[in-house]
DNA sequence: GACCGGCCTGCCCCTTGGGGCAATGGAGTG
DNA sequence: CACTCCATTGCCCCAAGGGGCAGGCCGGTC
């Protein structure tokens, strides 16, 4: 269970191992959430994590785990991966999913020791990042939860980079937002103007305001506007 | 197997029934190849197949099926989709999948009737489009074969794109690739100019050709062929 | 009624982008 | 050697983008 070639030059409060550039990004800032059912795989997972340098919590059921989730008003800053079992008593893996569903920076990992197919496809076609069959070997285990974090925090960034364009949307006048998509659709100036029947000047007016209040430099990022359906 | 509510305005040689807007786009014109050992379950999703207005083919084994792709010189050109079974001699639905991934517009779907859990989750990590478990019903089946064809149709047009714009690309000088960088990051002519330490109008020529050679009319498509590393 | 924010416009000026014309120079090729 | 392709540049002109300044119109609010 322990890394070999393992160095650990600083523990801190959230200690980071970094002893492989390759799996440096890893370990950058990340939260396993472990449930499980058996106490005993609890505990070996958490301790597990714990020396890696993640932060981990862990959980019986998903029941405890959803509820802390919807508490929880500052939410774990950095990337966030779950690692479940499948069969649990009263609510399964499956439902943990759907209740994922509103967490879309949460990856989900599930693991399962006698799985049905049937509910390996169900699990995929949901979107569960991975699926670990036990027994499964620490080296796989740790891989997987490598990805699934930086899976996360790619999430996370894009997210984040979402909202902030649309909160600066917002500020938008409906006729800001209407010349300024034109733009964005590779239209000149005066087209615009044509096609809205209104003065070049005015064009120019609309769109000057529109680029300051969206923070925006080039033309070229309009287009990644209109293709993250921010415009 | 048959369809209550069918109708079938035109038989031509390559028929399309269109009973249903909504479902009109899944059989515009697709081919859907059949692999299984048994003759039987082969003969009934042709007639299946062939009944819904979709091209079909069948092979009572992958050799055969990979063998007629790495020969056909002119590939079907519409959408294909590939439903197989997963456990057959020789050769199995897993390595179909591995020597499916030279031809990524052709999207896989698998069948099983006694999977291993260890086969489903292997056959999604290489990236099936979705997995059936035997026994199935002929409306989830053909559902899912819809999906398959248009989502190979979406990768068809995107690679036609792609290798288009790749094309074109090729075309360009080195000089006129460098500028036509520094312009889709949005830089101005100017600053291209001091950065390549060359006159303004140099670098207004080698744009002028990029752009001609692309056949681009508007700066934002620039930023999009940046995106699709086609620059 | 005063005030404000959003929309609209004209005038004017400067900066960029686009592009024709002409010309130079180097490298590679028949 | 002649020819072609490519890179480079200067001169000049026009069109389009950016933006300051000033003013008009309108609906909602204090």
């Amino acid at each position: 269970m322990v890394k070999p070639n393992m160095k650990i030059p600083n523990v801190n409060k959230r200690p980071v191992t970094v002893y492989d550039q390759e799996q440096a990004e890893r370990h950058a800032c990340g939260l396993v959430v472990v449930i499980d059912d058996d106490p005993d795989i609890l505990q070996a997972l958490y301790d597990q994590f714990h020396f890696e340098g993640y932060a981990c919590e862990t959980h019986d059921g998903p029941q405890t785990y959803i509820a802390s989730l919807r508490a929880a008003e500052p939410r774990y800053p950095g990337p966030v991966c779950v690692l479940s079992d499948v069969n649990m008593p009263r609510l399964d893996g499956l439902a943990l999913q759907a209740a994922l569903a509103d967490y879309p920076e949460i990856v989900l990992l599930l693991m399962s020791g006698s799985s049905q197919p049937g509910q390996v496809v169900e699990a995929f076609r949901a979107g569960v990042y991975d699926f670990l069959l036990k027994p499964f070997d620490d080296h796989q285990m740790l891989d997987m939860v490598g990805r699934a974090l930086s899976e996360s925090a790619r999430r996370q960034q894009s997210t984040a980079r979402i909202s902030s364009l649309l909160q600066r949307r917002a500020e938008l006048t409906e006729r800001e937002l209407e010349v300024i998509r034109l733009v964005a659709r590779g239209l000149m100036n005066k087209e615009i103007a044509e096609r809205l029947d209104i003065a070049l000047r005015t064009v120019k007016l609309h769109r000057q305001r529109a680029v300051e209040k969206l923070q925006i430099e080039s033309v070229i990022e309009l287009g990644r506007l209109l293709d993250d359906k921010v415009l």
